[in-house]
DNA sequence: CCTACCGATCGGTAGG
DNA sequence: CCTACCGATCGGTAGG
């Protein structure tokens, strides 16, 4: 039933992936338009145009590569926390992954995520959208494992959940962002204290050890 | 003394400050890069070569748009704060003023230095540098008002200042992402809210009201 | 996957 | 402040 041309001609080729791979390194530093089809094929030592015809348009290529980029992320952070039962256990492990997902520099330009959605926060159109919708998946994420939490009494039934979640998300804005601007290697502790502290006041049995 | 040159041919010419005024407000949606000669000078009704002899060089231009959007911050954001006393209420009048400044849209993409500290991130040379300067005064300020208010026994004298002054800001980021992105209004007070419930676990003086 | 192109736009210059 | 221009690069196409 399965098709070689999914796995062979596009999504399972060895120079789309390539050329994928090199541009989400570009995009996480660059932004989406600082990838400019010209620099990318020379950078893989490719033509122009023979790069450009596996995608069709330069807003497509932008639109694979966010698709990549939240496979990549699906891949370090939320797939390892899985492991852990739902609520404040997975909660804490996704975003521990998190901060580790920049410590180890997935992509060379911090998240991707940080850096696009930014990006496109004034703009409008398909890849403002797609981006939004994974920015709103990973914050419902976050706010669902809050939810679970409450309901098995990890937390206080008062506990502000969207606010927590906000929160909780803008430190990771903001570490990521000192981290890369100033190579601040601290601030990866420091962010994993403040999530931890913010959680820790509204934690009911004192006993859960998250750190 | 003063130099009709000064004021005339170059930082008190109308044409130099339209320039400036239009170049900053398209610089706070599409980052410093996104700003265009070509483009620039189309809005404007110019020709590129008259708007390009301003400059010298499009990284010069790129310098004084950062000056001319440090000097609007200055004017909406910090002088208004000076009124009040040193330490805790200064400090919440910068976080009060700097959420008034996202919803009055003194910049139309939101806040100017949020767009460009992440377009800048990751890059080098010169703008880098000016920005990172910019940005550190900016949490050097408020770490100072901590600091007051903690000599003055406003707050807890272990208050984790640097830590707190990371949250309040990274709390800034979040709430200037989610204003643009999703065009939340809610999002601001539930950012002021963020930041005085971080203030309030540190006040002694229990009286003292901020909001 | 390639070569060889297209029109548009980029930052910048010469000369007035 | 302008017109007229430069080489480089942009996204994209024709044809193989």
């Amino acid at each position: 039933m399965s098709n070689i041309k999914d796995t062979k001609t596009q999504k399972g080729s060895n120079t789309y992936n390539m050329i994928l791979r090199k541009a989400v390194d570009i995009a996480s530093i660059e932004g989406l338009n600082g990838v400019s089809i010209g620099r990318l094929a020379s950078e893989l030592n490719m033509s122009k145009s023979g790069l450009f015809a596996h995608f069709g348009s330069k807003e497509q290529l932008q639109s694979k590569i966010i698709d990549i980029a939240a496979q990549i992320f699906n891949e370090e952070v939320i797939k390892p926390a899985e492991s852990h039962q739902m609520g404040l256990h997975r909660l804490w492990s996704l975003m521990d992954n998190w901060i580790s997902y920049l410590e180890r520099k997935v992509f060379p330009g911090g998240c991707f995520f940080s850096t696009v959605t930014i990006e496109y926060d004034c703009k409008k159109g398909e890849l403002h959208e797609k981006i939004g919708k994974i920015m709103s998946d990973w914050r419902n994420r976050i706010i669902n494992e809050l939810n679970t939490a409450k309901g098995n009494k990890q937390i206080i039934k008062d506990a502000d959940i969207y606010k927590l979640a906000f929160e909780i998300i803008s430190i990771g804005m903001g570490a990521n962002w000192i981290f890369n601007y100033y190579n601040d290697k601290e601030i990866c502790m420091q962010a994993r204290k403040s999530i931890l502290d913010l959680l820790n006041a509204v934690i009911i049995d004192k006993s859960i050890k998250l750190s």
